[in-house]
DNA sequence: ACAATAACTAAACGAACGTTTAGATAAAAT
DNA sequence: ATTTTATCTAAACGTTCGTTTAGTTATTGT
C-alpha cells in the first residue's frame, strides 16, 4: 500500500457544491476550485476524472442537501398549504447568506436549457418531475378539485417555482414574500 | 476620403443580438459573430470597440426591437387585462421561432447577475424599474385598491414576468398559458 | 530497513478565447 | 493618374481554459 488521501472526498464535492451553486458551471474555473477545494488539479481530476464529472458529484450532493426538506414537504399532510411552506423553505438558503443564490438545479437547468449533455439533462429532468409530482400528490388532498384543474394548477405550480429560484438570484426579500404570498391566493 | 464600410451597422447589430439572445454573453464567441453577422473581427472592433461594446448596443437594439410592444402597453387603457396581454405579447416571440428563447434583458439580468458591470447593471434596472412604473400606474385604473395593494401586486407581477422568461426557454406553450391565466387569477 | 505505490506539487500541454497588428484592396479627393 | 485613407483579409498576439504529465513525498506491507 502507499500513502492515504489527505482529504475527504465528501467534504471537497461539497465544498466544490458551494462553488458551482454561487457562479454556474462555466463561470467556475478549474483554479477557482482548486483554492475552494483546498486540493489540486490532480487530486480533482484523480477522485472525479474531470471538470464535468465533478459538477454531476456537485448536483448529487446538492440534491441529498435538501432531501430532508423534500422529506418534510412529502410527509406533511396540509395540501397546499404545505407547498406554500415548501416554497418558503426553498429560499431560505438565499436569506441566510447572501453568496448562495436561488437552487442550484433550477440555476444549472437554465444554464444547460441548450445543451445537448444528457447526464444533465436526466437529472434536471428527474428533479423537475419528482417535483410536479409531489405537487399533484398535495393538491389532490383537496377532493373537490377535478383531475384537470390539480394538472393545470401543478403546472402553474412548477413555473412559479422555476420563476422563483431564478428571481430569488436578484430580487429583495420583500418582493419574493410578495410573490409567494399572491401566488398561493387563489388556489 | 477612402472606401465606403460595405455593411450596415444597425443591420449586423440586429443580427449579433439574436446571437447573444439565442446563446447568452459568455457562450457567444468572437467567432461565432463573425460568422453570424457576416463581417470580420477587425470590422467588429472598428465600428463597436469591444464584445462588450457591441453586446451593449445588442441590448439597445433589443429594447428598441420591442418598444413598440412597450406603447402599445402604456396606451392600453384596460388595466389587468392589459399586463395580461402584454405577458402574452412577451412570450409570443419564443413561440414564433423556437431559435429566440425568454426576453434578452431578463437573460442579461440572471447571467450578470453576480457581476458588478455598471454599465449592465444600468440598462438592466433602468429596464426593471420601468416596468414596475407601468405596473403600478396600471393596476392604479382600479381605484379601489389601496397603495399597498397596488405596491404588492406590482412586486408579484415583476417577478412573474421575470419567471415567465425564464420558463419560457424551457417549457412548452401549453405550460406557460396555463402559468399566464393562474397568475392573473390571482390579482 | 527497504521496496512498492498512492497522493502530492508544479510545470507544461493544446485549444479557444478576446484582441491587435501588418499588409492588401478599393474608393474618394486632388 | 496619383495620392490619400478608410476598410478589408488573415495571421498572430497574450491569456486563460480544462487537462495531462513528470517528478517528489510520504505511508504501508514485507
Amino acid at each position: 500500500m502507499a500513502r492515504k488521501k489527505e482529504y475527504n472526498e465528501e467534504e471537497v464535492v461539497e465544498k466544490a457544491m458551494r462553488l458551482f451553486w454561487r457562479n454556474g458551471y462555466e463561470s467556475t474555473s478549474m483554479q477557482m476550485l482548486e483554492k475552494e477545494m483546498g486540493i489540486n488539479k490532480f487530486s480533482i481530476y484523480s477522485s472525479f476524472g474531470n471538470k464535468h464529472g465533478l459538477f454531476i458529484e456537485s448536483i448529487k450532493c446538492y440534491k441529498s442537501k435538501i432531501r430532508e426538506m423534500f422529506e418534510n414537504f412529502k410527509n406533511a399532510s396540509n395540501g397546499i398549504e404545505d407547498i406554500k411552506q415548501f416554497f418558503y423553505d426553498s429560499v431560505s438558503s438565499s436569506f441566510k447568506t447572501d453568496e448562495q443564490k436561488g437552487c442550484l438545479v433550477t440555476n444549472t437547468y437554465n444554464e444547460f436549457s441548450e445543451t445537448e449533455d444528457l447526464i444533465i439533462k436526466e437529472e434536471m429532468t428527474s428533479f423537475m418531475d419528482n417535483l410536479k409530482t409531489l405537487f399533484i400528490e398535495k393538491l389532490k388532498i383537496d377532493s373537490s378539485k377535478d383531475e384537470e384543474t390539480v394538472l393545470k394548477q401543478a403546472n402553474y405550480l412548477v413555473l412559479a417555482k422555476h420563476g422563483l429560484a431564478a428571481a430569488a438570484r436578484v430580487n429583495s426579500k420583500k418582493e419574493i414574500e410578495d410573490y409567494i404570498e399572491l401566488t398561493f391566493k387563489n388556489l
